[in-house]
DNA sequence: CCGGGTTGGTTAATCGTTTAGCCAACCGTG
DNA sequence: CACGGTTGGCTAAACGATTAACCAACCCGG
């Protein structure tokens, strides 16, 4: 097979020197090239084909071009993927291209994959989470740009990107009130999390700013079983909806902290002989369309707003690496807004 | 900022050569090293912290460690982060990592990844599709080591890992007919993939082998409308099993393409009254987690291996790579087992 | 004491770019 | 004609590794 053909393959061609070349290709400032060279040299690129070899530009300018995504967990939701494909998208936009790392949160794989990752030059660092948590950062990228992507650090100088819970818990209440529910259940799982922290503020918000007093009695932290599941799953929405609708003042309206613990909302809902959205609504979190249309009626539910947090990350590494001196301000840090996306669970209550 | 530390600032910290500290480091073979030295250049790298620069190793050495991973859709399915994750891992334990793009089906867009990964030197490609489905590969990819994940191409040379459709159809309509079913509708969509086929094919070899005649009216076929929207979803399953659900002498058991349309079956059984498992047996096929999970009783259905094939195939790239004449042969590609994975959609068929 | 083998390293070229600095030719002026 | 300023392009030194080729010193037998 033939050599992969270079510059000075390009320069023979033109009759120049490979300086000239780089020159041209590269439409240095202050470079002066005449009209005719410059001409030649494009041509013979084009005929010939070049491809600049990123691997020696990169070494000559200390940039590779690359940035590092380093996630705890890629596989067992559609989020990762959403995020992946705004960060990857966004970088392809700069000309920059993501290397992908999976922790599945072992310290020890984490550090040698970020080792990986630096001996490869990546101009960044993307350090991702599954879901909205805190996270210590590695040492090891103490000298390496990093953003925090649905996470955030103790570290206060580590720009961060994350959803903004609390206007989206407060969203997905106020279209439960707009549609006539005063009494609206919670159903949460008890891990403390910067999400469940969030939403339930957004849910108080709501409900203040209508003038409904908060009744802790109605919203219902349940735990999952076995207690090393994870938080959060259709079961514990099942066990939390099942306890406020058996109430003796049973909620209209049910907000639920994620869309699976929706679908256990759903079950609870059908056992007890209640209809959705006729007699009980139902509003989820995290708008994981497969779950949100594999029920019947398709579930209302909120945005997290994956693709965007991915692009998002993406812009705010590349001005860190453009002001060297991370200032640790408000600005380097991002709250991305998560939009209702209304199917067919909400309605207004049944009237008594 | 410190400059990254090299391999000559190792050598001066041992008060050797740069080239003798690379033959240590590499333990070049045929090179003999004095143990003192040895010792010497070990511990100052430790102590210095030294890492090679991998754009400078690469650079020399003509290979990146690094294989780009090219995606037609990497958002919409957790398929898509099971692959990637395998291949991942399996690349990782060989020391290389994963250059990742997206094309979205995008002639042009996919033209410019491919060349930035071509630019940056990768090692070989793995081109993957996010439903098996036949594609043609780009030109470009001409002079690289490439297989096809989940994917097969018109040009018998270039190898392929996709899952075994057949024996995937094969073990699902075993199991119902190991409960007892001999009436057993399938509900398909449309569009002619090799997915579609083979589990047809698993399906009639099962009943072949139980001695049940097939019955064409036991198929439904249906089309996505609006034409646009994937095949295969919800809605479409929906009206299939609606359709076989109604007919005169209606099956006891349904077997649904993927779980998305067993999804759809779950509500035409609602609203026919039919409960499942007691009534109505029902397996899909993909193992969507969520999907799977967030009905109710859950659904049991067929997996597909998508972490082994992105595993498989990183292994497969690297036989490539090594023996550069790639034998189109058999041995080349690889068909990989679905198997059943249990839940509680499946019973034995209510005693007439 | 000489020649040849072994041991333990060093020198320098190379991978494919970029870029600072140099230089030759040319042009118009005083 | 000497001279400063432009124009257009080249030379050579990096970037950080690997590795073929070379070499000095030592040892040992004859």
């Amino acid at each position: 097979m033939a050599r992969r053909i270079g510059i000075k393959d390009v320069a023979a061609a033109a009759g120049v020197s490979t300086a000239t070349v780089s020159h041209v290709l590269n439409r240095v400032e202050g470079k002066r090239i005449g009209q005719k060279t410059r001409q030649r040299v494009w041509q013979a690129a084009e005929e010939l084909g070049y491809a600049p070899n990123g691997l020696a530009r990169g070494l000559r300018l200390q940039r590779s071009q690359t940035i590092g995504f380093v996630s705890d967990e890629i596989a067992t939701t559609p989020h990762a993927g959403r995020m992946i494909l705004g960060a990857q998208e966004a970088a392809a936009a700069e000309g920059l291209l993501l290397l992908l790392v999976n922790t599945s949160g072992d310290a020890e794989l984490e550090r040698t994959s970020i080792e990986m990752l630096l001996q490869r030059q990546v101009d960044g660092v993307l350090y991702a989470a599954m879901y909205h948590r805190t996270v210590r950062l590695p040492e090891s990228l103490g000298a390496t740009p990093t953003v925090l992507l649905d996470a955030r650090s103790e570290d206060p100088a580590v720009p961060f990107v994350v959803p903004d819970e609390v206007q989206g818990g407060y969203t997905a209440v106020r279209e439960l009130i707009h549609h006539g529910h005063r009494r609206i259940g919670v159903t949460v799982q008890t891990v403390d999390l910067p999400a469940r922290q969030g939403r339930l503020e957004g849910y108080r918000k709501a409900l203040a700013e209508a003038g409904i007093p908060y009744d802790p009695s109605l919203v219902a932290a349940e735990t999952a079983v076995p207690f090393n599941t994870t938080p959060g799953d259709v079961e514990t929405g099942y066990r939390a909806a099942r306890r406020l609708l058996t109430a003796e003042q049973r909620p209209t309206a049910l907000f639920c902290f994620n869309d699976r613990m929706a679908a256990g909302a759903y079950r609870a809902a059908a056992e007890l002989g209640l209809s959705i959205p006729g007699q009980l609504s139902v509003i989820g979190f995290d708008n994981q369309e497969l779950v949100c249309e594999s029920v019947y009626p398709a579930l209302s539910t909120v945005q997290l707003p994956h693709y965007e947090m991915g692009a998002r990350a993406v812009a705010q590494l590349l001005a860190l690496t453009k002001t060297p001196g991370r200032p640790p301000g408000p600005d380097t840090n991002a709250l991305l807004l998560c939009p209702l996306v209304a199917r067919a669970s909400v309605a207004s209550p049944p009237r008594l």
